[in-house]
DNA sequence: GACCTCCGATGAAACGATTTAGGAACGGAC
DNA sequence: GTCCGTTCCTAAATCGTTTCATCGGAGGTC
């Protein structure tokens, strides 16, 4: 008879085993896998009762061994606390999960040497393609997957004439509009904290700010520039301790920040130490994430279309990966300010 | 001289190529890979040279085919979109690190079907272990993960007589603790804001509230279960608005809700609708996210050592797989009441 | 100078799945 | 009864890496 090797053996079963159970041969059983259309339906019944009996799991790493290519993508995030990328992760989930692949996440934790270590992993784990948002875009490491042919598309960054797909918000554009609804709202000392400035988009945007404070023809010493460690709600916190700290003369009447989890703890700051919003202090968020429409007081906020950054990015991807006539694109997507009572509470 | 593969060629260099161009065999190339003390060094520098110039990159399919094993692991997270959860991510991502491995996560987004889809590739994928906080923990394709030679560790649930750890956080005692505090500070008419029951956190949370309620010798009838279909802020919004809609007689005057993003989309309904908290509704929520504190009304919530979670999490799975005389563990951790401004606000 | 040791390097044999060229069995047609 | 076409299946080669038994040579010892 056949050959049973003896269940909950340490050795998990392979296509041999279901082979010798079920008494075909092992193309046979690769053809079930496969084509099973190329099976007689009562073949195919009896090695499916073998797979089922002996337990038997596909082994990815023969399979892809093989045929040379995975199943996975992967998304590598600057940081998976922040919900903005979750939801770009979500956003790419979709478009993966459409086109039956299995997507990966990854948290650079704004930190290059983890970022370095997921990329080389991941190449060497042969995923079909790679969608990221880097720490620094100019990374050569990023350049060097291209060249030894995993695609990558940059996600929420770009960079000037690439070798590569990008999707983008542009942060520019993004700051200005900010800038510009607080100048209009009648501030005229404005601060933009924001940190640190080895995050393009935390540069950009204050970029945009500064270009619409010189274009309102005000004088530069009075956007002043707080620089945050890191732009997480805590850093938001310390920020609005240093304000605080500033003498009343030279204290600005407004906050941009670079995102909304600096603009959430800025708020909480602002308003436990008995100061009012918006009228101690103005807030601009950035991104727009579901929180800063339920904070303490709905924050006015830049939103970028978070979710279709994500499905854009992966369907690029998918298009590099599946097209031989795929053009490389950069996609840049507009901002847009929402306000709400953190800067209109009070005139 | 060596046979140098065209540069940029389709196909990625393998040792083979490697081997070749250094003009040393196969296994030295590997020797140089995984025991490089027992390669001179003049030999390992060349092979190192060669591995640059072609831009070798290790298979990592080839290398975990032929030794078995692979270098990563996984969480299977219930929602990617909760800070909670991300937040356990990053204890696990610690513990990884310092192994030495990599972690991906998947987002079941708490569908099964999801799920089961992640955890069939990531079987497939033979990772190390998987972490997983399971939409139903008692889904036999756990056990079968199990039986099937990959360690499984539950994450924020635990199992009766389980072949497998777990780390879990008592959610029945969560929920007395914060209705117990809730019948401290007064009320006598609560609603439990949770849903949907399949999601075993949300029915522990529910029974430990009524458990309270019924200690207290409190009517049945005056502890309302308003059910959710997902524990989001969108739901906690859509919730506040039925309370609102009950006549005033029957209406509760607080809430305990299941999770923080519920407690915080009904805190953002009851504000906008004109109410005030805790005057018109006091609120509880659970996990005490970053964001729960930073709320319109800083929120009481009951918190969970989520960061901890994840790394015991980690450390039992590690224990597992490279312990041959691991012991089975079902870690239980205490929950606790941080109370704030949403129920302290008035008396 | 013969012998032994040790170090470094070698080459073949796996790992488990897929693929492809080809072979057996079967049925139908003349 | 022979021949042909169709199904269905078999056997062997292959992917890139690791491992293990082995081998050659340099150096030391007596």
């Amino acid at each position: 008879m056949a050959i049973t090797p003896a269940a909950g053996s340490s050795r998990s079963a392979s296509v041999k085993d279901v082979a010798a159970t079920a008494g075909v041969s092992l193309g046979t059983v690769s053809n079930v896998l496969n084509r099973p259309d190329r099976v007689s339906r009562t073949t195919r019944e009896r090695v499916e009762r073998a797979m089922a009996d002996l337990g038997f799991v596909r082994n990815e790493s023969a399979r892809s061994l093989r045929t040379g290519s995975t199943h996975s993508l992967a998304y590598v995030m600057l940081d998976a606390g922040n919900p903005f990328f979750t939801d770009v992760a979500r956003g790419i989930e979709l478009a993966a999960e459409t086109a039956g692949l299995s997507l990966f996440l990854c948290n650079s934790d704004g930190r290059s040497a983890r970022e370095g270590a997921h990329l080389a992993h991941l190449q060497q784990q042969r995923v079909q393609g790679i969608l990221i948002t880097p720490v620094d875009p100019d990374d050569p490491q990023i350049d060097q997957l291209i060249e030894r042919g995993t695609p990558v598309v940059i996600v929420d960054r770009t960079r000037a004439g690439s070798s590569f797909c990008s999707v983008a918000v542009d942060d520019v554009l993004g700051g200005r509009l900010a800038v510009e609804h607080l100048i209009e709202v009648g501030h005229r000392r404005v601060a933009y904290v924001g940190g640190p400035e080895s995050i393009g988009q935390v540069r950009d945007r204050g970029e945009g700010a500064r270009q619409a404070w010189a274009e309102a023809g005000l004088p530069p010493e009075d956007l002043v520039t707080l620089s945050c460690e890191a732009p997480t709600v805590a850093s938001g916190r310390a920020a609005g301790e240093r304000l605080v700290g500033l003498p009343a003369r030279r204290r600005p009447t407004a906050a941009f920040c670079a995102n909304d989890l600096i603009a959430l703890g800025l708020l909480q700051q602002t308003i436990s130490s008995g100061r009012t919003v918006p009228g101690d202090l103005a807030i601009v968020g950035y991104d727009d994430i579901e929180f800063a429409a339920a904070a303490a007081v709905p924050l006015t906020s830049v939103r970028q279309p978070r979710h279709d950054l994500g499905r854009r990015a992966a369907e690029l991807l998918l298009d590099e990966v599946g097209n031989p006539a795929h053009q490389h694109e950069q996609v840049v997507f507009t901002p847009e300010l929402v306000a709400r009572a953190s800067t209109l509470g009070r005139r």
